[in-house]
DNA sequence: TCAAAAGTGTTGGCCCTACACCCATGC
DNA sequence: GCATGGGTGTAGGGCCAACACTTTTGA
């Protein structure tokens, strides 16, 4: 059995160079075909879908491994990345792995760090690595059922994701470098899960004053051409680190 | 060096039962004298102080090893207890025991998970550990120099819990359980860091509709008698969970 | 009776909602 | 020219800051 080959001898090597007992796990999103997806793999043999992940090396600090992690898998670099929570319960792996001897790396308990990454979809190249068949964008309303607590890891990432709607800006990551205002706001409206007022949230949206107008539009619809814009870099980092609505 | 010895005799047992590499800081909070507390301890010997944390033991859930940790301390259950970030940087503990052995359990690597608790500084009884001499209340603007990253652990902390103020009520932990209008601003302007407007301050209070208007008054004062209230737990727990100004 | 704190009223401005109305485009 | 989508106008309400006024209290 090739695959249970590759995680017994994958283990002596781990356990040389990781952190022991920690791991990241990483949703990624992109935005594409009016539908946010997220990334996942499926594990050779077990035919069994996970999210993205890997772990620290000893030489390594946390942030830099989740970067590398990501890049390995879709060659993207200078990546949004975040973490947003720790998922280390005792019984978050039960019944995995439980035909390997007790040593074996894999079947330890692992204290995972999630990391959620927004990514352009058109930039990335996907990357099947060693343990997996498959590595695939998920629509966030199909996504297979996922190993161990990668749902509830995945959950958690879209609310907070659709937390930080309300006091960052977003879509710097996610679109185009060039966009039109009806784009930007069904990116919204998907995270959400909700429509959104056209007019409104075009005027929202420019008191942000995070856009740059461009002169030109797309053409190509059978409408009405729609105005392009893109972000001004400088305000949008700025918004990001000073948020946008907070009170008080 | 009695301090020496504790390390060293702690240092097996530790290995036996903790996830290694693995620590818990826990950045506490209370209410005091028209100031916000955080709990500090002392270590034994260096002389320098930290913040209070621990361990998880391997047959332990995250959360629960934050709680035992804090009940150890403060004595107090079913504290406010979030966790917020992950502290893992190569260098966090540079220099540290460096008088010791490599194997030593303290020696290690650690990634920290930073938890930020609330508690009611009243029913707070502080306990001194085997490896402290100290452990105090200090004022946010008078916290002592700090141990390895302990400082920035704090300031983080501090930053999510202000953050905190635009989407959920607080008090509930911080506040005894009657309290009045200006003793609740007073603790947002501490918090805050800046003074608010009281006739402000009040309305935006009342519109939450998390407050139980009291028939009583807090007498004593040389001036009028603020009114006292209470917190309406059942609204106020739904506050928390479901935020209080949220946009889109 | 007076100072100071606590509660309440008032005003103008901004943002939000909602809906309506134009404008541009390809058929 | 017509349907449709995109940009803009507008009226009403709520929240907000700022400030003023009133009430209550102990000295």
């Amino acid at each position: 059995m090739e695959f249970k080959k590759l995680i017994e001898e994958g283990s002596n090597r781990s356990w040389e160079i990781y952190m022991p007992h920690l791991s990241i796990d990483c949703v990624v999103f992109g935005f594409h075909d009016a539908a946010l997806k997220v990334l996942v793999t499926r594990m050779k043999e077990k035919n069994l879908w996970a999210l993205p992940g890997g772990y620290v090396l000893k030489t390594e600090n946390i942030n830099d491994a989740a970067n590398r992690i990501l890049k390995q898998r879709t060659g993207a670099e200078n990546i949004y990345l975040q973490q947003f929570r720790v998922f280390g319960d005792l019984n978050r792996s039960e019944g995995f792995f439980e035909e390997f001897d007790d040593t074996i790396w894999n079947k330890q308990r692992f204290i995972s760090i999630g990391f959620y990454a927004l990514v352009d979809y058109s930039l990335v190249n996907l990357v099947v690595d060693n343990f997996s068949d498959a590595c695939e964008w998920k629509s966030i309303d199909e996504i297979p059922q996922l190993m161990m607590d990668h749902k509830s890891i995945f959950d958690k990432a879209l609310i907070t994701l659709r937390k930080q709607l309300n006091y960052k800006p977003i879509g710097l990551n996610l679109l185009p470098e060039k966009f039109t205002m009806p784009e930007l706001q069904k990116l919204y409206e998907i995270i959400l899960g909700k429509k959104l007022n056209r007019g409104n949230f075009f005027r929202k949206m420019l008191r942000y004053d995070i856009l740059l107008k461009l002169d030109e539009s797309r053409k190509g619809g059978a409408h009405r051409s729609p105005d392009l814009y893109k972000f001004d870099i400088e305000k949008y980092q700025m918004a990001l680190k000073n948020g946008l609505n907070e009170g008080w």
